[in-house]
RNA sequence: CGGGGUAUAGCGUAGCUUGGUAGCGCGCAGCGUUCGGGACGCUGAGGUCGCAGGUUCAAAUCCUGUUGCCCCGACCA
């Protein structure tokens, strides 16, 4: 007879992928639910994440010359409205400040939802010449969208994330800086994350309020559904106007800056669980894992165990980030924790192999296990970590293209959706009422119309009229 | 904001139909035996049954209201 499960395990995805998802999220203790509806707290193995991704991008910035800066919470409503899409934009979703200790204020405070307003503002305060340009400013913060429904990591009411903000003297500056930032984002997600990204131009339909064009990258999750990822946004001079922001060029003339922004925030943590997890928990890639290897000692007590365990702990430092675990559970318990938590690599290390002079790698994403000489642990961590890293983005790759498909009418592609989620690669006219139609008859929408078109044919997949564009279309977290 | 669930110890839950001393498993604490895929025995601690009213001799259970959370839609990173 089997033995009942003693702990409750980790939902099957292919049984409820949300359901999935969440005790992903739990079981890894990535968060906790907060007493504020919508709120997440961070917990200490999400937030070291969050550190390392922080860590990893505010190097890449500053690499391409942006400086970090902290603005305000709070944005007179004011200075909010100064710019119309955009506060319409986010007026349905702001939270406002009205009192001040029991006194009413004069004038209402949104808390950001994020601080376009505020950059602009300053601009408009300390640019005067071309000689003061470009100003190209970052900021680590958190914003507040007053949303109806919350997902941990996807959708909070409050979440953590950066915001570049950039005032260039020319249209063609600010365009290369949109574009600039959108590669770094991708190559970020790639090279650290592990998750391959389509880049492209949003329609003016998904644009971000306010702006002249919003690029995009876009990853699929394993249930075939999309996860818009990080966004670039180039302004034109459309706040500048609003804000006035002038400078007086080479020839003394008075000239509006051109802007963009671009923000990446905690969602790209629920990429990486939709990506790369399986259903015994979370796979993290190596270079982003706070937690690249863990050695699990067996029969700890046996006298020598825990002495070898912290030699090659010593000599893993070297190469890697390493934890002990030599709490007291038994090494089965250790095993389906540690792989619930996503760490890297597994070193099992027992009297038997101390014997023999070697230990027992185990990789979490595929759950191999070979047999490595002590002498040479560091090297083969090293190199295990390397291939498990690489791995994992080609396989990421491979499971996004086997979910890439082609459509040239509306049978087709109302019938992939339904068979198989993934993106949807068909042509378009242009029309946003073919965009609207599109989402009505199948729920997805253009994610993105991707730098590296195709012509999949000569009509738009919806109205057959010619077309313009290759789209990416997909159901959207 | 609509539609559907749900709320009992840290977690998962039984009890509710038919009111009558709140039970179980995991976890937690102590001791001992264990240790290569969620070990075992013994002992023990832990509960305003989401919250607020109401009915009743008596409410986890019946009634009313309210809030949180989860899932599915409409809106967004």
């Amino acid at each position: 007879m089997a033995k009942e499960k003693m702990v409750t395990a980790i939902t099957s995805m292919e049984e409820d992928f949300a359901q999935w998802y969440t005790d992903v999220v739990k079981k890894a203790e990535l968060i906790d639910y907060s007493s504020v509806r919508g709120c997440m707290i961070l917990r200490p193995a999400g937030y070291a994440i969050w550190e390392n991704i922080q860590k990893e991008l505010d190097a890449r910035f500053k690499a391409t010359g942006v400086e970090n800066v902290y603005m305000p919470l709070f944005i007179p409503e004011s200075l909010l409205q100064k710019e119309k899409d955009h506060v319409e934009g986010f007026a349905p979703e702001v939270a406002w400040v009205t009192h001040g200790g029991l006194e009413k204020l004069q004038e209402r405070l949104c808390v950001r939802p994020t601080s376009e307003t505020l950059f602009c503002d300053l601009y408009s305060n300390i640019v005067q010449s071309y000689r003061d340009l470009p100003k190209l400013y970052n900021q680590w913060c958190s914003v507040v969208r007053w949303e109806k429904t919350t997902r941990p990591f996807l959708r909070s009411m409050e979440f953590l994330w950066q915001e570049g903000h950039t005032a260039h003297a020319t249209a063609e500056e600010a365009e290369e800086r949109t574009i600039q930032m959108l590669n770094v984002y991708a190559d970020f997600c790639e090279q650290i994350l592990a998750i391959p990204m389509i880049k492209g131009k949003k329609t003016d339909k998904e644009k971000f309020a306010g702006a002249h064009s919003t690029y995009t990258i876009e990853a699929l999750m394993h249930d075939g559904k999309a996860l818009q990822s990080g966004t670039s946004h180039n302004f034109g001079d459309g706040f500048a106007h609003a804000f006035g922001i002038q400078y007086t060029d080479k020839d003394n003339k008075l000239q509006y800056v051109h802007q963009t922004s671009w923000g990446m925030s905690t969602r790209i943590i629920g990429a990486v669980i939709m990506v790369h997890g399986d259903n015994s928990g979370l796979v993290l890639p190596p270079r982003i894992a706070p937690d690249q290897v863990v050695i699990v000692p067996i029969m700890q007590k046996k006298e020598g165990v825990l002495e070898k365990a912290a030699e090659v702990k010593a000599k893993l430092s070297e190469v890697a980030r390493v934890k002990l675990d030599d709490s007291d559970k038994s090494p089965g318990w250790k095993f389906s924790e540690h792989e619930m938590r996503g760490i890297p690599v597994r070193v099992e290390l027992g009297p038997r192999d101390i014997e023999n002079g070697q230990a027992v790698l185990a990789r979490r994403d595929t759950g191999e296990k070979m047999t490595v000489s002590l002498d040479n642990i560091a090297e083969e961590v090293k190199a295990l970590l390397e291939t498990i890293q690489n791995d994992m983005l080609e396989r990421a790759r491979k499971h996004r293209d086997a979910h890439t498909y082609t459509a040239v009418n509306m049978d087709e592609f109302s019938r992939i959706l339904k068979e198989t989620p993934g993106f949807v690669k068909a042509m378009w006219c242009g029309n946003e009422a073919c965009e609207l139609k599109i989402k009505e008859m199948t729920t997805a929408t253009s994610r993105c119309m991707p730098f590296e078109q195709e012509e999949i044919s000569d009509k738009c997949v919806c109205c057959g009229k010619p077309a313009k564009t290759m789209v990416y279309w997909g159901k959207a977290y």
